[in-house]
DNA sequence: CTGAAAGCGCTAACAT
DNA sequence: ATGTTAGCGCTTTCAG
């Protein structure tokens, strides 16, 4: 924690710079003639009952000493931290880079602080994380869509109020809330608007094909191809991850296997990753092929070929999720919310 | 930390699904009928003193029972918490968002947990994030370059082993190492490779133009230009931030301003708003104008168009990063390390 | 081989 | 208006 020396007694000292002992409310109340007690009373704002004199001194003292509280200490007592994790699958997929980033500061608004765990979509890992947090003492989770349904056991053990993001959970005693993205809609949105234009042979590639965000999402695909009158050719359909890298691999196999017109891709990342093998077989985007992704990251935009896309407001969602928390953490009697985004297509240049 | 309810007694009880209190290491030692400190050793594994049957009893219990160690009351007595604490100016720039991945696998690999903090480049909230994670307990710091030279009173104070990557930092007593870049190499390699290929007016972009790691790179760019016999013209420098947002603006004033055939973009991101800028008006990337970016950002290469660029190995830095931390932490009299890593260039398409 | 005791830095009743 | 006391859950001598 800090670098320190054996002291002049036998206790282990802090030291600063300047040789001296790291500063506690005891050193606080020792120089301002008071007790502990008070000086906590003073540094926590519980000061109502307190002369304006030693306030000031406790105040000046603590100012000059730089006193830090030991936060550590102070949530062993309190039990409660300020601080909330966040667990996501990856946070170099751009998608979760947003929602960490919204989350995080939606959460300093309001005072408290994140901790990020990445759980590349390994239950073990997930599990381990979801330990790890509640061992810290955090005072809530918001986790986002891994693939894979949790395990409730833990869970429920924990009982540490948690926010789920985009995925199925069973239901929870600690669950605050629920915050989804309508899938079936946005990705009927997508594949309709790829029909609207024409299109006929629209392949999907989407993530892990067991769990229910990607099914949901075929789902969606699906019923554009029905209430358009489309057969749905099960070659055109290629599910794995969301990550780029598949994004790529997908696309090559769909290219070797048969052929079509467009691609209704259920990430950025994915769209990405496709607008890449396209290229390599010497396909433009969107003459040859047109390209649909999901999610409306950031750089979705940046693309020297803007991509068109789903939106689904990232940054709302991740503020959401916090302020759901936070306000469960304040009265946990009140109503859990369960929000479920709508999502919106944008169009830009690779359709 | 959990829901909590009034117990039978005064004490507040923390219950689990079925009303159970949650389990602490006393509970473990009541039912198997030894002292606290017993479980402590074994589940510490210091039991070389203990029989096999008390231990197995220990683990059994604390397997069945699922007990989880308090790791905030562990901290407050070992003044150790296995966290460090990771500060960017921003995760949304794929460049730290890549960095912050590589320092938290790092850190995983051996045993330590991060937490993560943006600091927008704003000095203020880098000092806050300081005092947090001091606060927190975290055993070391990695500290990436935000534009500006930090309050060194605060660091000396704080005393937390840090590791200062790509900035200019004074000698400080808790500086475990530093990790940078030779930008002036980077940047040279940069400019001269457009010299080379017989551009005559390369445009310069770069972050915050009083930081030392933005006049850095201006001294590479300037110095292939003089070892070439080409004119510095300022009108081709802008410098301000390393975001996209600052590279599309940027670049809209240079084309507003002067005329030129290249950039050297001292970012990636600032190389995709340029591009974006270029487009906008027309210019196709590399017949009007080629564009080097700087990072290799895992996007660089995703890019329909992909980016020729500088590559830095972003993720071996965060893992040397961390590495230098932890081994300065397990032995704080080893000498400092101070690493500069190389740059190499990369072509691909957009030069 | 095991336990008793002390204490990490802080907060919160309850006295005074 | 302030101090006393008792612990939060854990680790760590030191004494049996």
């Amino acid at each position: 924690m800090a670098i320190c020396r054996q002291g002049a007694g036998d206790r282990l000292l802090f030291v600063d710079m300047r040789g001296n002992v790291a500063i506690t409310i005891k050193d606080i109340a020792r120089q301002a003639g008071v007790s502990a007690a008070t000086v906590s009373k003073v540094l926590n704002r519980k000061d109502q009952f307190i002369s304006e004199e030693t306030r000031e001194k406790i105040w000046s003292l603590a100012r000059e000493r730089n006193y830090t509280p030991n936060s550590i200490a102070r949530s062993l007592v309190t039990r409660s931290s300020r601080v909330i994790g966040i667990i996501v699958p990856d946070i170099l997929n751009a998608y979760f880079t947003e929602l960490v980033r919204a989350c995080d500061v939606a959460a300093r608004e309001r005072g408290y602080s994140t901790i990020l765990c990445n759980s590349d979509s390994d239950p073990e890992k997930e599990a381990a994380h979801l330990t790890f947090l509640a061992s810290h003492g955090v005072d809530g989770i918001v986790m986002a869509a891994s693939d894979l349904i949790p395990d409730a056991g833990l869970l429920e053990r924990l009982r540490i109020p948690l926010i789920s993001m985009d995925r199925e959970i069973p239901e929870l005693d600690c669950l605050a809330a629920r915050i989804d993205t309508d899938y079936e809609t946005g990705a009927f949105l997508s594949a309709s608007h790829l029909i609207g234009a024409g299109h006929k042979r629209i392949a999907f590639v989407s993530g892990n094909p067991l769990a229910s965000n990607t099914k949901i999402r075929r789902a969606g695909y699906e019923r554009a191809h029905r209430e358009a009158g489309l057969p749905i050719d099960p070659d055109l359909i290629e599910c794995g991850a969301f990550n780029h890298r598949f994004g790529l691999m997908a696309t090559r196999t769909l290219l070797d296997r048969t052929s079509f017109s467009a691609m209704c891709c259920m990430s950025d990342m994915l769209a990405m990753g496709a607008t890449v093998a396209l290229r390599e077989r010497g396909l433009g985007v969107p003459e040859d092929c047109a390209v649909m992704g999901f999610d409306n990251i950031y750089i979705a935009p940046l693309l020297v070929r803007p991509l068109s896309t789903v939106e689904r407001r990232i940054s709302e969602a991740g503020q959401l999720a916090v302020d759901a928390l936070i306000d469960f953490l304040d009265d946990p009697t009140q109503p859990r919310r369960m929000v479920l985004m709508e999502p919106t297509v944008i169009l830009r240049e690779t359709t």
